[in-house]
DNA sequence: CATAATATGATATAAAGTATCATCTATGTT
DNA sequence: AACATAGATGATACTTTATATCATATTATG
């Protein structure tokens, strides 16, 4: 199951994945796009009795994404979850992420040689040493693109 | 003057630059650093007896984004003016901005083909098909990068 | 000049994010 | 087991960012 190896991630760090953190993590890993702080907060107080506040949420989310659980999109202020929260996948290399502007989804990718020397490069011409890379490219999944060529 | 030559590129869009758009992008173009909504509102209210509302600032922001007088950076909800009202440049691919983590300072510059050509092709591997590319770049600009070799 | 289209003012409110201090809980130590 | 301590969460208040809405003013055009 995907929150043990989450738990066992955190554990390699010294930290831990409580009930709380679980509870985050849980919610961003059922949806199908990213969602805002508070569209998870609203979400976890669904399903619990005790209502958490927002604190907790941007307290939480800042952890997951220090853990590598979970992924801040900065144009929307949006979250979603890494996906590779089951594999081995370590992020070496920048990752980058494809939103796609039909279904809202997300496909996390790793910065290709070719991206990240292209861009290094580009910045190199006026003097700029790169510290980070990560993007968010709008454009069309798969999918979308195949319903929308047959009118659905 | 700089100005001016928004002004004529407001016209030949059938847009007008008026008083208060005049003095939104002034003080965007008298900045050395982005400058958040309501930072270009308190700067705008310095100059002025009558106080301009948020909500225009917003608009205006809005507008003078649209003509390409003025640049949005979506990870740090700030605002720049183009580097490009002066010069007759267009805006034909792909706008990128460096961002000195050294003293905020902003660098704008056109996309290359072969950055493009490599995010295009990372998209394409997964299906994926760009819309738009605009990306905010970390790192450090060169003045920074000599004043920290001296200990400055 | 009348009038329609644009632009701005004014007010209120929503949404997003942070600061701060108190309380709780897991964990190791004696 | 009792205790101390660090880490995590709760609670409250507040700041910043952004939008909705309706009234008023300004400009272009017949």
């Amino acid at each position: 199951m995907l929150l043990r190896a989450a738990e066992v991630s955190c554990a390699e760090n010294g930290a831990r994945l409580t009930e709380r953190r679980r509870q985050v993590l849980s919610v961003l890993m059922q949806s199908s796009s990213p969602l805002s702080a508070y569209e998870v907060l609203d979400l976890c107080n669904l399903s619990t009795t005790s209502a958490m506040p927002a604190m907790s949420v941007y307290r939480i989310l800042d952890f997951l994404e220090q853990q590598l659980l979970v992924h801040r999109l900065s144009t929307s202020n949006k979250y979603v979850s890494c996906a590779h929260i089951a594999c081995d996948h370590k992020h070496f290399q920048a990752t980058h992420f494809l939103l796609c502007e039909g279904c809202s989804s997300v496909e996390e990718v790793d910065a290709t040689q070719e991206a990240s020397d292209a861009l290094e490069q580009m910045a190199e011409t006026v003097g700029f040493k790169l510290t980070t890379q990560q993007f968010e490219l709008s454009g069309i999944c798969t999918t979308c693109q195949n319903s929308a060529g047959r009118g659905l």
